[in-house]
DNA sequence: CATTTAAACTGAGTTAAATTCATTATACGG
DNA sequence: CCGTATAATGAATTTAACTCAGTTTAAATG
């Protein structure tokens, strides 16, 4: 927080805290959290140690910086992901796969979200604002009935984003790249059948009710033409 | 690590170890991995600054004892909350329920269990344990056909044990109690319908493919007798 | 262009907390 | 009881975050 610069060009500031932010994301990710000296980042992004200060209030704000920004990122690139145009199955495919795939290409980052301030503190606005694409997604399917099940939207986000974290974490851990199967899969279970693990599957299947509904009206029909 | 004690007993050795942990485990859930401090730590054992450190090799590795432990406790509890006789899907909600149930109750120390060494390591074999409990309930499920998706089993460890994390995440930064609808509507996507949100649901119903079966040879059965 | 001055920057110095280790205490076998 | 291996202690050391008095920079002014 450079006060007000009244002397110097804005850009230029603005050019050199996020010098500080690129060291420090390099930094952090690289060598964790504890790992990471003040006086490294400082050195990578061209500056005195005290310039940091000048930023950032200390470590953990500096670390705060770093995150915001990552998930304000993220919830640009998700919005361009996702067609507007599309059912809400499609845009909720279209965020799983382009959330996946980010978390995993930045998975040291990600991590490094949750030294950001034991949970529930204001510090990351940005995670709840990025969440908000999900809901808006969801509040969509609602409106116009696309979505079956009696799940509320609460509960669905926390199974969308959850599964797909421990998902991340599970394939960094085997060393395993990007799998669609698992945003497949997770869809399958959340909206609607189509055929899980495979991945593969022509049409809309009728759900459960539906079939049911059809059996009985068939079975009338059957026994009241006498067989 | 008190090398081997030769001279004096065992018991008494691991009793210190053991008050170090509590003592260890209430600072850091209350102040934090960073806000804790070793003093405060000895203080509360009532030891000396140094002894910490014949049990312990760094305060990174004091957490992971701290943590490890609560995970070995939690595979404890959770097979003995598994009645062996049930079916799989009452085995996932006693699993359920009493997972989300205590990660609500411990939830700072189930925080600090991300601080305890950047994934992957071999730190942490106490969780990796602990989700075995899952893997044969489901294993077992399989084995009896009692599971219908075809939705490979690590898949759904994560889809289950994610959602159970993040539940508990949104639970109590709402400052809300335990929620067995989180349970009942995660079981309900996962294993079968079951009525999600309201929680009432009476026998069983049936799969699609059972359903797809029974109308097949219904067509069949109108097609002979020529309507 | 020289001057003024406030914003920016610097890095040596301060401080706090983790970790070490020389010393002391304890407990057990003989 | 004594000798000795184990355990415990806490003062000293080390490390790295953070501060701040002094220096540099750059824009506004005449």
């Amino acid at each position: 927080m450079p006060a007000t610069p009244r002397h110097t060009s804005r850009a230029r500031v603005e050019a050199k805290e996020s010098s500080i932010l690129d060291a420090a994301e390099r930094i952090f990710a690289q060598a964790g959290f504890d790992g990471a000296k003040v006086s490294d980042i400082a050195r990578a992004a061209s500056v005195a140690e005290g310039t940091v200060y000048l930023y950032y209030k200390n470590k953990q704000d500096l670390l705060a910086g770093v995150v915001g920004r990552f998930w304000t990122q993220l919830t640009q690139g998700a919005e361009a992901a996702i067609e507007s145009d599309a059912t809400t199955k499609e845009q909720l495919e279209q965020l799983g796969r382009y959330h996946l795939n980010s978390i995993l290409e930045q998975f040291e980052v990600v991590s490094l979200t949750y030294r950001a301030r034991p949970q529930q503190e204001q510090d990351l606005d940005q995670v709840r604002e990025y969440v908000r694409v999900f809901d808006r997604i969801m509040q969509r399917g609602v409106d116009r009935s696309e979505l079956p099940k009696g799940i509320p939207i609460g509960q669905l986000r926390d199974v969308f984003f959850g599964t797909l974290e421990f998902s991340a974490r599970t394939l960094k851990l085997r060393e395993r790249p990007y799998d669609h199967s698992v945003v497949t899969n997770l869809l399958a279970i959340m909206v609607g059948s189509s055929d899980a693990a495979s991945g593969a599957s022509k049409g809309k299947e009728p759900s459960n009710r539906e079939l049911m509904n059809t059996l009985k009206s068939i079975q009338k029909q059957l026994k009241t033409s006498g067989n």
